[in-house]
DNA sequence: AACTTGCATATTGAATGCAATCCTCGAAAG
DNA sequence: CTTTCGAGGATTGCATTCAATATGCAAGTT
């Protein structure tokens, strides 16, 4: 039994609970690009009517991670080469400006805790361990975003990379690429201490970019 | 009447219709800031059951259109000053990227299609027209959104500055100001006619933060 | 044999009903 | 006179029901 005093009886709406639900199950793979939501299975798998559910799923189509094809359901959005060109090329302009703000506006503590992390995930490198790595990656642009102190930008760009979030898996991790991605974020940590936004910017843009081509391998245009 | 090859007989869900109906009215401010849904009354007045209605809603919440309170209906979202700031931010630099893509991938008639509103906006200027000016400005400004290609920016566009267009009607259009922002438009458009990306990005960021400089009056930290 | 055509079934879209929660307003206590 | 409490009504959240549309299959036609 939980404490009554921290957990305010933790009363999260049927509704929210689902598109939260729904929104990790698809950004975590659990439902792939493609498949089709059947509504009344998954109203039996959670426990719940078919309007929460409903709710949820425009929600989401909303969010642009499923499609809701009319009188015929919803399936989980699938995107193409270029869909995932374009949406790296937003990732990348919102992180540079997540970046050029946190110079401004980081405060010595969240440095502290990115340079943590960093440190971390060169360790995860030099061991090889992917997984771990990403985990760290994550971490930290997600701190970054946090350091902008604009609550907006973090809703986008979640709502961006959330798209492309499955992905990162894709990407064909060649050992140069890797130490480059390595070298890079090395010089972003260095122009987040400088508190260089002018710098930061354009390296986490560019820095995105090369994930970019890691992952069509170059196979979309610019 | 349309060839019926073309126009498989337009059906929306009401759903839809709500959503974009709802969205209108509160951009262009037939339901103000703060105020409350009444779900009753919309439905009435819509000719709706609550179950599309309140469909809308949860999109239009996840949009920041509105803010649902728990058990206690929904209210059109209220910016701060420093909500507005974070909003402006966000739209400078989606619109830079977008005038950098548009470099890259404009054709002549996009091009031809913005010349011509450009015209047509100057002309508003010079008359003092401010609301022709601002609708000509919008189409500008979409347009441009449009021939970057990139569908995702576009709606990531669309969605930030659907928050703060009500916004514009309450800048401190000063007539230095104004002729400030044609000339900065007649370098934008010149940029783009260059296809010079690396200009017309920061070009139209710079815009924009002045815009939001005259919104605040300078009021809101960088 | 392949292609329509019509009907039965399944699924989605929207409306209604019911229980839980919140707000109003007045009365009573301090 | 102000504040607290609570009953009644209104509103929301969710489940259920009804209606509209699509899918699948079988029979009939060419």
């Amino acid at each position: 039994m939980q404490s009554s005093k921290v957990m305010p009886i933790a009363r999260l709406s049927l509704h929210d609970e689902t598109v939260a639900r729904l929104r990790t199950m698809i950004t975590e793979g659990d439902l792939l690009p493609g498949s089709r939501i059947a509504e009344r299975e998954l109203c039996d798998r959670f426990g719940i009517s078919r309007t929460p559910l409903r709710e949820a799923l425009k929600v989401l189509a909303s969010e642009g991670l499923v499609e809701l094809l009319p009188h015929r359901g919803a399936r989980v959005t699938r995107l193409s080469e270029v869909e995932l060109r374009d949406a790296f090329e937003i990732v990348a302009t919102l992180e540079a400006l997540a970046g050029e703000l946190a110079c401004r506006r980081i405060d010595e503590a969240a440095l502290a805790h990115i340079e943590a992390v960093h440190l971390r995930m060169a360790e995860h490198y030099r061991r090889a361990e992917l997984a771990e790595y990403f985990a760290c990656n994550q971490i930290i642009h997600e701190a970054i975003n946090r350091a902008a102190g604009n609550a907006q930008l973090t809703e986008m760009y979640a709502l961006v990379s959330n798209r492309v979030r499955r992905a990162r898996y894709m990407a064909n991790h060649s050992p140069e690429r890797w130490a480059a991605a390595m070298r890079e974020h090395e010089e972003i940590l260095d122009a987040l201490r400088r508190r260089d936004g002018k710098a930061c910017g354009p390296l986490l843009r560019a820095h995105l970019e090369h994930k970019l081509y890691t992952l069509t391998d170059g196979n979309v245009a610019p």
